[in-house]
RNA sequence: GCCUUAGUGGCGGAAUUGGUAGACGCACAGGACUUAAAAUCCUGCGGGAGUCAAAUCCCGUGCCGGUUCAAGUCCGGCCUGAGGCACCA
């Protein structure tokens, strides 16, 4: 009996005075830089998500390095962040207390997995040392033009006085009171993100990357080509502009809609109307955009007493607004075409406007007609399809000078200010005399204070420091006041990967030789719910310090992996609050770190996750029992099996091709095999037992290593090469083919793998119950798929 | 609501481009070893009909329909669960 959970402590020990992780620039090799998305260090304990994420990536890590790349794969922590500000106003312990608490618990835990981690190259955010270089994004972003300061909505708690995150609003009220949650505007800063949505949706085609999260990346970037047209309110000096993709149905707008933000509303509102839409803005400030703009909503909009005049008709059409018009989109303005759109038409019905149509086909008495057809009703389009009505539209407006073809995208921009204490300071300072004054390189970081009053009463934390705020000008040397809201966490997370190499450079953020020869990350590993936003932000940071002159790449993560999701044993996403949490930590007490990984390995898909159950995990401690004791049987000969060596390289060539697509649990299916075919033997030829650890190195670490000692092999199983492929291995002589008649199987025949078409036919006719089957019809079809199947259909 | 994704034995999961559904395990049942138990080893194991035992046949990958010689895999429509929806990270 092993205890090899009782080892585990040694090598990692070992390993780490040797130094075997360290990453050494070694030039002879190929550098492999494989990445986990670091963590959030929030509960007090790593969690078996963390488990599955880093613990299963480092198998690939460690299979790289046994390879022969040369792999770098670090660790760290995005310590910034909301949770521990909320533990703060809830305990009074300061989030730097309880985050270097919570890191330190963390690094021990993440020691005991005995993963290949570089701690040298550990980064941490919130600290000084890194948050100098994330203000430094912030300058550079504001020097070349891309960050930039507008009024933006807030979710305000009117009783608290206070900013609430979307996590706090619970069903439209305020977590803390119940207050009702209203959207406030306040002048807060943005990246111009926007300003590369072009490029970040094109070059995912150049992305290793699951095709489900570049679908998601394409969707939330929501390119759309279409056409601004220009609506004068009649009677007035006003005008407006909304965005289409369908400027062929111009004829057929039989009204405009204005979202509730829009500027012009105020302004052209009738007095007998405007109690209506005073009230329909508020109502409309109360709810999320998902409420908003859901289509199965009964649609509601108040007419507010102004008419625009459509440019191509001069026809006079009501002007109203509602909430399925979002501000952050388009325009904030929209054209209704009602019988040609379904949120349109539902609209139109309720208060009884006009529907023209301007398509043919459909029935528009009944519902809207939303697929093609040739223009009708509309003048000079009349007769024409889709695409030449569009074009010739499009060519009409500019003309006109009341239009012309736009693409627009639903990515908006980045806004990156927090009203809260425990994040990176944003450097600005704002003077009476200057304006807005970004803070002078040499005078970064602008320190976090620590002496910081966070309870929430309306006003950013940092507001109430007077040392803080209180500063002088770096351009005319008056007073100033420094910016007090702190950026979003997400910016730290946009570059930490380019610190990493080089997390010690105190003269810049990173030697740009250095990380141009390190980056990009070839593997990146993290979960799908980063897909639209860190994910995405990243990348916009990458192409942005490029177009900067520091980098010479264009995307950060050159082949992307998402591992699934480790649910309660009851099925739903574990959290404190329902009480379904599991911890690793016990299950590496009684079982050790090899036997979690493997479990975590073998008993889930590593993409798709699923419920934690703990129901197989003794089969894998059983399994490494069953290495210990094949290992046992170890002799020193000569002998080969032709059978044995079959298996092994069966188990090799499917490791290879599995671990690449990480499909850890059929890898430890074939390992399994291999054990399966050794135990039949009494005696075991070194050479077979030493294939074996080295196969299952980079899956159970300590214990390969462990038994490797054992058998009296100098130190370390690591640093030995992967087993190869043995082309020379003969494939089976004979193969089994399947007789399929009318599509089901009736029969199967061993023969010669070389046969050809014609013997095989031949062979097959042979079989007893194929020709039952056959004598009862007519051949009409024959199908032979080599070393597969011959189908026959009869009639 | 919208975008994405998943649904396969009692359970976790295999089946890479349409080609023998259920690899590898867990659980369970029977047997060997043992005074006994644990551990270990061997055998069986989707459901049903059939048989002393077989052969063989029918059904079966969430539901309904389609394409095909052949569908877990492709197409259309539904149901259910999960992730995201821009201030949780």
């Amino acid at each position: 009996m092993y205890n090899f959970k009782k080892e585990e402590k040694k090598w990692q020990d070992r390993w780490e005075k040797e130094g075997i992780n360290k990453f050494r620039d070694d030039p002879s090799k190929k550098k492999l830089y494989c990445l986990e998305m670091f963590s959030y260090p929030s509960g007090a304990k790593l969690h078996l998500g963390h488990w599955y994420n880093f613990g299963v990536s480092d198998t690939y890590a460690r299979y790289k390095k046994m390879k022969g790349f040369n792999v770098f794969e670090p660790m760290g922590f995005d310590a910034f962040g909301l949770p521990a500000e909320n533990y703060a106003i809830k305990t009074g312990i300061h989030p730097r207390i309880s985050t270097e608490k919570n890191i330190e618990t963390m690094e021990t835990q993440l020691r005991k997995m005995g993963a290949m981690f570089d701690w040298d190259h550990e980064v941490i955010t919130c600290k000084e040392e890194y948050y100098k270089w994330t203000e430094w994004m912030f300058l550079k972003l504001y020097e070349h033009g891309l960050a930039y300061k507008k009024e933006a909505p807030v979710n305000w708690c009117d009783k608290c006085k206070t900013v609430l995150a979307n996590e706090q609003v619970i069903s439209g009220e305020c977590e803390r009171c119940g207050t009702t949650v209203i959207r406030k505007d306040m002048s807060q800063w943005f990246f111009k993100i926007t300003d590369y949505a072009e490029e970040l949706l094109s070059d995912l085609d150049k992305l290793d990357w699951p095709e489900k999260t570049k679908i998601l990346q394409k969707n939330w970037i929501g390119k759309s080509e279409g056409a601004i047209v220009n609506f004068k309110v009649d009677n007035t000096e006003y005008n407006f502009d909304v965005f289409t993709t369908r400027c062929d149905t111009l004829f057929g707008v039989t009204y405009c809609v204005l979202s509730p933000e829009h500027e012009l509303v105020d302004k052209i509102t009738t007095s007998d109307n405007k109690d209506a839409v005073d009230n329909y803005k508020i109502e409309a400030s109360k709810q999320s955009e998902i409420e908003r703009t859901s289509t199965t909503k009964e649609k509601t909009g108040v007419f507010t007493g102004a008419y625009a005049i459509n440019p191509v008709n001069d026809k006079k059409i009501p002007i109203y607004i509602s909430d399925y018009v979002l501000s952050s989109y388009g325009t904030g303005a929209i054209m209704a075409v009602p019988a040609h759109d379904e949120r349109d038409y539902d609209f139109a019905k309720k208060f009884g406007i006009d529907i023209i149509p301007v398509l043919e086909g459909g029935d528009i008495s009944k519902e809207a007609y939303v697929g093609d057809g040739i223009h009708i009703n509309s003048d000079f389009l009349n007769g024409l399809n889709k695409e030449e009505s569009i074009n010739k539209m499009i060519e009409f407006l500019k003309e006109k000078n009341i239009g012309y073809g736009k693409t627009t995208y639903k990515l908006r921009d980045w806004l990156i200010s927090r009203q809260r204490y425990w994040g990176a300071p944003i450097p600005i300072i704002y003077c009476d005399s200057c304006g807005i004054v970004p803070v002078p390189e040499k005078d970064l970081p602008v320190v976090l204070p620590d002496d910081v009053e966070f309870t929430p009463d309306g006003e950013s934390p940092l507001k109430k420091c007077e040392s803080f705020v209180n500063c002088t000008c770096p351009k005319c040397g008056k007073p100033a006041t420094r910016e007090v809201d702190t950026l979003d966490t997400f910016v730290c997370s946009s570059w930490y990967y380019l610190r990493y190499p080089d997390n010690k450079n105190s003269n810049e953020p990173f030697n740009k030789e250095l990380i141009n020869k390190m980056l990009p990350v070839d593997k990146y590993i993290g979960g799908v719910e980063h897909a639209c936003m860190h994910l995405l932000y990243a990348r916009f940071f990458t192409k942005a310090l490029r177009d900067m002159g520091y980098l010479n790449f264009d995307e950060p993560f050159t082949s992307l992996v998402h591992q699934g999701l480790i649910l309660g044993p009851d099925g739903e996403k574990m959290s404190k609050s329902k009480g379904n949490t599991v911890s690793p930590d016990e299950y590496v007490e009684e079982y050790g770190a090899d036997v979690l990984r493997g479990y975590l390995m073998f008993g889930f898909n590593y993409v798709e996750g699923g419920p934690w159950s703990d129901d197989g995990i003794k089969s894998i401690d059983k399994f490494y029992q069953r290495v210990g004791r094949v290992v046992d049987q170890i002799e020193n000969s000569d002998t080969r099996y032709q059978e044995i060596d079959k298996v092994l390289n069966n188990t090799i060539k499917s490791i290879t091709e599995d671990i690449e697509r990480f499909q850890f649990n059929t890898c430890i299916a074939r390992i399994m095999e291999y054990v399966n075919s050794l135990s039949k033997l009494d005696k075991i030829p070194r050479y077979y037992i030493e294939q074996l650890l080295l196969v299952l190195a980079p899956f159970a670490p300590h214990i390969s290593e462990e038994l490797w000692n054992k058998i009296g092999n100098e130190f370390s199983i690591h640093n030995n090469k992967y087993p190869e492929i043995n082309n020379d291995i003969k494939e089976d002589e004979n193969i089994e083919v399947v007789v399929q008649i009318n599509g089901k199987v009736r029969g199967k025949v061993t023969v010669p793998s070389d046969i050809s078409e014609e013997d095989i036919k031949v062979k097959v006719r042979e079989i007893e119950n194929v020709k039952r089957y056959l004598e009862e019809g007519t051949i009409i079809k024959e199908i032979y798929i080599p070393k597969k199947l011959v189908s026959i259909v009869i009639k």
